[in-house]
DNA sequence: AAGTGGTCTAGACCACGAT
DNA sequence: TCGTGGTCTAGACCACTTA
């Protein structure tokens, strides 16, 4: 294949292998001809083909089964369900995941906690109040469902908090720790949240068994006493893949409510 | 460099970049060594080391700038802003989008809109309930803020419905455009809201003048009148760089909130 | 054993912006 | 004009899974 105008063989190549998936001619789960095939077909280097497939996999199009070969991505997230009842975007009361999820069509749910000092990312250090690289408490979770890993929820706490604490004891603690962090003096009377959207780490890439052109949501929530101590910070990580928001609004009002997404804004 | 255990070379490469990223060695702005220099410092070929720059691009780390070489990714999304006053996650009143924002800091918006007749892609088909490839009626906006893309708000209507109606010309319809379809016989009863994450379009990247790396949300507002027929569906894309949810509670309840945002799953 | 994608090399030419 | 990254080639070897 020459270069026509000014776009990128590869790009050319991406373009076409996109519009057979989106037209359904290569459908969901299907497989793509190999990259020999294709350069062959295209009548360029396999190096070529390979960019043309790179880009389609960072759009999280195709997923690669090594040795077998590339795939159009089967669980495209979006899981559209009108017929489905009320549901609030997003409900306060929870952590009742465990029997919550038990409940649905007998998915069984799992989860695996440990606890480890470790030293504060910027990220988690701004937030708690402390300098970064300082050491702190690392209450870190992974729920999954049927064994599929389904979000990461990592709590981070100031080591003079919770020192000596039922905190450090990677045990689940059935009444909550933020139960825990009130008994032992710091009641929690303000949390901030916020949410937003990136690439996952390659820390989290593992921990979550992420494809490549996955992204992630990201739910920061921390907590302080009345007096404005930070005394904890919960990182939620939910794979762009696994989790759709569905809800349903019955007033007629809200004229233009299309766009209250805009809303959110920082 | 040798490949030692089974890491492959670029990702050492890519690994020790990153770190120095994240220990701010390098800093936001800064510019990375150049392809060569890197090649020749690890003793590897140019080809290895632009795999390595490459995985941080996806990752959002790093952004190039042509042919100036490349630099570390400046405006992180997330702007922590610890002192906001209290402001619910998602408002339901909008499309003051322009009156709230120009009341801001004097940053000026605006908006394109054009509207066209396309074939409608199976997702907006399946929520309008017509064949994929049919012709709706496409209302497509971009907003901006300082003239920087802030997000996509693209609507489309089944082309019954709105045949002739003010909603086929492409100017801005202040009464909005459910009055519109309330006045011509399709007053919207119900609403379906999806909410999910995903990696762009590359129409959605060259519209919203995406980085690579930057994922985005997406909300699909699906309309209907009370006898259940879509009347519209509004599909808004938000950038993940220049969106950022914050928002405070206030009330000690909810002992464990933390894990709120794992109930947004469909 | 065969065939896939994953990694890596050495070299080439191009496009573009700053100098 | 120079130096950067962007594109592309031809060829090599490896790792892994399936038959």
């Amino acid at each position: 294949m020459r270069r026509r105008s000014s776009t990128p063989v590869y790009q050319q190549i991406a373009d076409h292998l996109r519009k057979q998936i989106s037209s359904g001619e290569l459908a969901p789960g299907a497989q793509l001809p190999t990259e020999l095939e294709l350069a062959s077909r295209h009548g360029v280097a396999r190096q070529t083909v390979r960019q043309a497939v790179a880009q389609l996999v960072s759009e999280g199009l195709v997923v690669s089964q090594r040795p077998r070969g590339h795939f159009v991505r089967e669980r495209t997230h979006y899981r559209y369900s009108p017929q489905r009842e009320f549901q609030p975007p997003v409900s306060p009361e929870m952590d009742r995941f465990m029997g919550q999820i038990t409940l649905e069509d007998g998915r069984v749910p799992g989860q695996t906690i440990d606890v480890a000092l470790v030293q504060a990312s910027h990220e988690v250090a701004q937030r708690l109040g402390v300098e970064p690289g300082e050491i702190v408490v690392a209450r870190r979770r992974v729920r999954s469902i049927d064994g599929e890993p389904f979000n990461i929820n990592d709590t981070f706490y100031p080591l003079a908090v919770v020192q000596g604490s039922e905190i450090m004891s990677p045990a689940d603690v059935a009444r909550g720790c933020n139960q825990v962090l009130a008994e032992i003096g710091y009641p929690q009377a303000r949390a901030l949240d916020e949410i937003y959207v990136r690439m996952p780490t390659p820390d989290e890439t593992h921990r979550l068994a992420l494809e490549p052109g996955t992204p992630v949501a990201v739910h920061v929530c921390t907590g302080y006493t009345a007096n404005g101590v930070p005394t904890r910070c919960t990182v939620n990580v939910l794979p762009g893949d696994r989790h759709v928001i569905v809800y349903e609004r019955h007033r007629p009002d809200h004229a233009e409510v299309d766009s209250e997404a805009a809303q959110i804004v920082g």
